[in-house]
DNA sequence: ATGTCC
């Protein structure tokens, strides 16, 4: 049937894009019941718009006019926020999702670091900070995906001298692939944690039980490498290594299924309680913190963080024994989550989205590649980038493009000569798929300072198609 | 990034 009005003849009378739906359907219902037709349906349209609660008992208007009502008393989305970048070459996707998230009703800062890209949501390498709300799809699917750096009391030349068994090591002390578990399930305290705080936690214990102590795919890795800490790098107290070489143990893994589960479960509650004025806004939908849903994820969140770090301990306490090391060193944090942070003497909730925190003092660690180095960083407090950094390089290419150019075993043959050695991983994570790691580091010299710098050596990924391991 | 799958 032919529309009696168009939507943007409805926009142009005042409708906003929110209310279109109800709009059609309100003129479409006029013109059958009434026999409403041009001028006069305009005219009518118009009065709706205007004083929608006098046509709250209308037959025909009745709904639009609800709508409208039950809207007009929302906050408008904002206009002023508006945030920094940092780093150049980055794609006009990201930018757009950023501009989108800074309209949130309740968004009160926005910054943009050297390594994003497009995301779900919010990109990678964005933060938000809101006041009141928290924003699932701002903190990720991956709830507290994070990394840790352990150094070990491993004589330098072990990688080399023991390197059949640091490679027994990452194939014994983790697992890779969607769905891993650990054949015997591992051991540790934050599963003695009250996991009935929601549904979903609930039904996730079990799985979390099993996949304690696991990697994922992705680019989540376990690898050995040297740390190196030059004359010249700002010594820290809390990571006082002297100048000097060391074994270290990196990894990036997050909470696995359940934090997948806690965000879905989530965002969707979230999407479904959005009020239709926030349409466009949909796959950035919030929660207040004072509703019993908000509260909900806001517990769920930090006990994936907990789990996320003790699966990261976990996986650092069985590759450390395998290899027969001890842990005398360590930097580790977040960079998928949520905090309750003050800005501009206000409480605010500043999602990090593939963001490492770099509050003045906070150590942090920015992976490069499976074959270029990563650095443990020092924050500078800079209150533009709401305390901020990359969580890494940034990719240059997609997963797909990447898997039509490159293929790992090549690039196996070509970092064996630089001295990596890749255990297995995936043809879309080779280090051409990245941004040149120097460049965004120079990028962000004004957020955080580098304390050490990192050097794969022996590297495991998940293999290319992503199944779990046998 | 994940697997509670459409």
């Amino acid at each position: 049937m032919r529309e009696v009005m168009n939507r943007r003849q409805l926009t142009q009378l005042g409708v906003p894009e929110y209310a279109l739906v109800e709009a059609v359907k309100a003129v479409s219902s006029a013109a059958t019941t009434h026999g409403m037709r041009g001028a006069d349906l305009k005219r009518q349209v118009k009065q709706v718009v205007e004083s929608p609660e006098q046509f709250v008992e209308d037959v025909c208007f009745g709904a639009l006019a609800a709508t409208l009502l039950e809207d007009q008393t929302l906050p408008p989305l904002q206009e002023n926020v508006t945030y920094q970048t940092w780093g150049s070459d980055i794609d006009e996707g990201a930018h757009t999702q950023m501009r989108e998230a800074c309209k949130l009703p309740n968004a009160s800062g926005a910054a943009l670091m050297p390594d994003a890209h497009v995301g779900y949501g919010l990109p990678i390498g964005g933060v938000l900070a809101t006041e009141g709300v928290v924003v699932p799809y701002a903190v990720g699917v991956d709830i507290a995906c994070r990394m840790k750096l352990s150094v070990l009391d491993l004589p330098l030349d072990a990688l080399e001298s023991k390197f059949d068994v640091c490679c027994r090591a990452l194939e014994k002390g983790t697992r890779f692939g969607v769905g891993s578990t650990h054949q015997k399930p591992q051991q540790h305290d934050v599963m003695d944690e009250n996991w009935n705080i929601t549904k979903v936690t609930r039904q996730s214990k079990d799985k979390a039980w099993q996949q304690l102590g696991t990697s994922g795919s992705g680019n989540h890795f376990v690898e050995f490498g040297v740390l190196t800490i030059r004359e010249e790098d700002k010594t820290d107290e809390k990571f006082s290594l002297p100048p000097g070489e060391y074994v270290a143990l990196l990894s990036h893994s997050g909470s696995r299924g359940p934090g997948a589960a806690v965000c879905s479960t989530y965002s969707n509650i979230a999407r479904t309680k959005l009020p239709k004025k926030y349409e466009q806004l949909k796959y950035l939908a919030w929660l207040s913190l004072d509703s019993e849903e908000g509260q909900e994820y806001w517990e769920a969140m930090n006990l994936m963080g907990r789990y996320a770090a003790a699966n990261h301990e976990v996986i650092h306490r069985l590759v450390s024994d395998l290899v027969g090391g001890e842990i005398v060193a360590g930097v580790e944090n977040h960079h998928n989550f949520a905090w309750k942070e003050t800005h501009d003497g206000r409480e605010m909730i500043v999602h990090r989205k593939g963001a490492t925190p770099a509050g003045e003092g906070v150590l942090g660690v920015i992976p490069g590649s499976m074959g270029t180095p990563g650095f443990v960083v020092r924050g500078k407090g800079n209150a533009s980038s709401l305390d901020s950094a990359s969580h890494g390089a940034g990719r240059c290419m997609s997963r797909k493009k990447a898997n039509d150019t490159f293929r790992i075993q090549n690039t196996r043959q070509e970092l064996k000569s630089q001295g990596v050695h890749i255990l297995s991983a995936g043809s879309d994570e080779v280090p051409g798929v990245y941004k040149d790691i120097h460049e965004v580091m120079a990028a962000q010299s004004d957020l955080v300072d580098i304390v050490g710098q990192f050097d794969p050596k022996i590297v495991k990924m998940c293999g290319d198609g992503s199944r779990a391991e046998d």
